[in-house]
RNA sequence: GGGCCCGUGGCUUAAUCAGGACAGAGCGACGCCCUUCUAAGGCGACGGUUGUGGGUUCAAAUCCCAUCGGGCCCA
């Protein structure tokens, strides 16, 4: 099993499930028997798949760790196995080199069983109780998205979608700052400094983030007095009941619908809007504060510099290290807000938030909020006290995050609280781009970070257009679709499906260098040329009609290289779903739709499907169509769009 | 001052957690392939002392120690 960063072992060696369609879980099942291992984990450290170089499907090499520990050489060990293996039926050949088992399958045995297995739900992984709460996106609600916050949504996003297909119940809630310094900036600018409130043409959160907010903060550096404006703001707006706070009440939330507009863009949807006022006004922080108090989670600090203050120990050893949570003014930190949020995802406190309907959402799914209101909609599905949370938040915050799972842990008592902090990489950028949007560039430089407080950013949807303004240009010169309306559509999904797509496919730990234009030239195994690939798949299953598409005849089949990889591919389909959902990996199944898409168009021209006679025309069909059904289940995951005809 | 993350061909990267076969791809540049299901495609050749130096091991990109470069956090 593939490990991860995000889940602990005692969560990450789970036994590969048993159900009747993971059948390569099913005969590494009959391999861990041979080799008298314990669990399917553990049989999965020694084998190895994918190993056309060797001329095999798959190698173990138990013999070549082993031996050692046991004492019998090498060879003899493999050669042992090798006799244990043979009367296995999906074996067609077993040998031994340079101490490994090299084995090879018995294609006629695997494509009859996937034949019974790899229909529409292929994959998909059997419904569980298991809660999971993943919060996403969390940006504050005073500016436009930019590539940062998407590559945080992007990820939120086809995770949830990932675990859900994997069985899991899924609530996925956005939490929106409502009271924080961000949004009081853009009020002190629209009510003290006479900027108006929106600008014709100019949506609303780009109008804030880029005029108002970038302009209040540079006079702040001109005039800081002027901050005095900023702590009166936040003082009315936790206050409530006067006409700072409606008035940013109304800002906010008309900022949001606009965020939410561009997520929507994206395919990007939630369950649960969660406002952080709210947790001030329901007093959950006051009940968190006191749950802690009262187990002695935190204690009040009678000396030293941190005297007066209520501070969480971390690692109780050193008291340096100890984390201020009430400031000896009586205010909390941020992760003492945070503290009180997950200590209400996972039911830690007695009392829930009331909620409102607001809008069913493109996807069909229904968008609730917290609200203050008495006369709330009691019909709302059950949010929280899930089992696991996954928080979307970027590396910058490790240390945040660290206190609150810490805190929330320690509060669950003998609850086994789940606490996830999904950590990225912000994404940057390139000396050139950060030239072109005005910053100053000195040489030794090979990156900047992005500042909306700067108006230094790719703002999401700008970018989006100008992607899918190239591709449109690309899509007019195809003969595929020739209306205008068509080719539009085609442009706007694929571009779509190439941003998420690179945002998702490396690795999340990894700093995102943005360059506009090497971004902008579209190279590579991107998502056009895995939707490219599904297109010529239906292209072809379209002419054959979907009557001619049978269960093959799997008696003598004779299968070339590329096919035999077509059916390793659609073997290995539930366990890259189980890989990727277990450790919490999206670039594992990215990288295994990149390489099955690969396969694809090397079988597409080294055989030909629509000409084959007889039997092979059954196979091919058969295969065709199967794969089709992984990839279309990949692509929904990772958010490619599919189109049919490019 | 303390801590965390990243470093693999010109570029983007896989494999690192749990050591195992000549480090696997893609892009770019080079050569070839459309009278055959969509050439937004395929095939081939080229390109690497895995930042550096030690150590452990039959075996190190992977583990340990040091060090350099880039980024971040805490104080």
């Amino acid at each position: 099993m593939r490990a991860s960063r995000y889940t602990d072992s005692k969560h990450k060696r789970k036994n590969m499930k048993m159900d009747k369609t993971n059948i390569l879980a099913d005969m590494l099942d009959s391999i861990r028997e041979k080799l008298g291992l314990s669990t399917i984990a553990e049989a999965k450290r020694y084998f190895k798949i994918e190993l056309h170089e060797h001329s095999c499907d798959f190698s173990i090499s138990f013999a070549l760790r082993e031996s050692k520990r046991t004492g019998t050489p090498i060879d003899q060990m493999a050669g042992d196995i090798k006799q244990k293996l043979s009367s296995l039926p999906f074996l067609a050949k077993a040998e031994v080199v340079n101490g490994y088992v090299n084995c090879s399958y018995n294609y006629s045995y695997v494509v009859d069983r996937l034949c019974n297995a790899a229909t529409d739900v292929y994959g998909r992984g059997e419904e569980t109780n298991e809660r999971i709460m993943i919060e996403h996106t969390s940006v504050n609600p005073n500016k436009a998205l930019h590539l940062g916050h998407i590559r945080n949504s992007v990820i939120g996003d086809s995770l949830s979608k990932l675990l859900k297909f994997s069985g899991k119940n899924v609530t996925v809630t956005n939490y929106i700052d409502d009271t924080g310094a961000q949004v009081a900036d853009n009020v002190v600018g629209v009510k003290f400094l006479g900027m108006p409130y929106g600008k014709d043409g100019v949506r609303i959160d780009k109008y804030l983030g880029d005029e108002v907010y970038v302009k209040v903060n540079s006079m702040y550096e001109k005039d800081p007095s002027l901050l005095e404006k900023r702590a009166e703001v936040l003082k009315a707006i936790e206050k409530g009941n006067n006409e700072i706070a409606d008035f940013t009440q109304e800002m906010v939330n008309r900022v949001l619908e606009s965020q939410l507009k561009t997520l929507g863009r994206f395919g990007i949807f939630y369950n649960l809007i969660n406002y952080e006022s709210h947790i001030l006004t329901y007093k959950f922080w006051e009940t968190a504060f006191n749950q802690m108090k009262s187990i002695n989670a935190i204690k009040l600090e009678t000396e030293g510099k941190k005297k007066g203050c209520w501070v969480f120990p971390i690692n109780g050893q050193n008291p340096e290290e100890d984390k201020i949570i009430v400031r000896s003014d009586g205010t909390v930190v941020y992760a003492g807000k945070d503290i009180a949020y997950a200590m209400w995802k996972h039911g830690l406190l007695d009392s829930d938030f009331r909620y409102v309907k607001l809008y069913e959402q493109k996807n069909g799914e229904v968008l609730w909020a917290t609200t203050l209101d008495e006369r709330a909609d009691t019909s709302h599905p059950k949010f929280n006290a899930v089992d696991t949370s996954i928080n979307i938040v970027d590396v910058r915050q490790t240390y945040e995050q660290e206190v609150v799972k810490a805190a929330v842990e320690k509060l669950g008592k003998s609850k086994d609280i789940k606490y996830i902090h999904y950590d990225y990489e912000v994404v940057a950028l390139s000396p050139n781009t950060a030239k072109k949007l005005g910053l100053e560039v000195k040489e030794d430089k090979e990156m900047f970070q992005m500042s909306g407080r700067k108006g230094v950013y790719i703002n999401a949807e700008d970018f989006l257009n100008s992607l899918k303004d190239k591709i449109y240009e690309e899509t007019k010169s195809r003969e595929a679709i020739t209306s205008e309306e068509e080719q539009k559509k085609v442009a706007e999904a694929l571009a779509i499906s190439t941003l998420r797509y690179e945002l998702i496919k490396t690795d999340p730990r990894k700093m995102l260098v943005f360059d506009v234009d090497e971004a902008l030239k579209l190279e590579g195994k991107n998502a056009i040329y895995i939707n490219y690939t599904y297109a010529r798949l239906i292209n072809i299953l379209r002419k054959a009609g979907e009557n001619k598409i049978l269960k093959p005849n799997t008696d003598n089949l004779n299968l070339n290289g590329y096919e035999q990889d077509l059916v390793g591919k659609l073997l290995m389909f539930p366990d890259a779903i189980e890989t990727a959902s277990a450790s919490l990996d999206l670039s594992y199944l990215a990288n295994y739709l990149s390489s099955t898409a690969i396969s694809i168009n090397s079988f597409y021209n080294s055989v030909n499907v629509l000409n084959a006679e007889g039997e092979m025309f059954q196979f091919r069909l058969w295969l065709l169509d199967s794969v089709g059904k992984i990839i279309r289940s990949s692509m929904s995951i990772l958010g490619i769009i599919p189109i049919e005809k490019m």
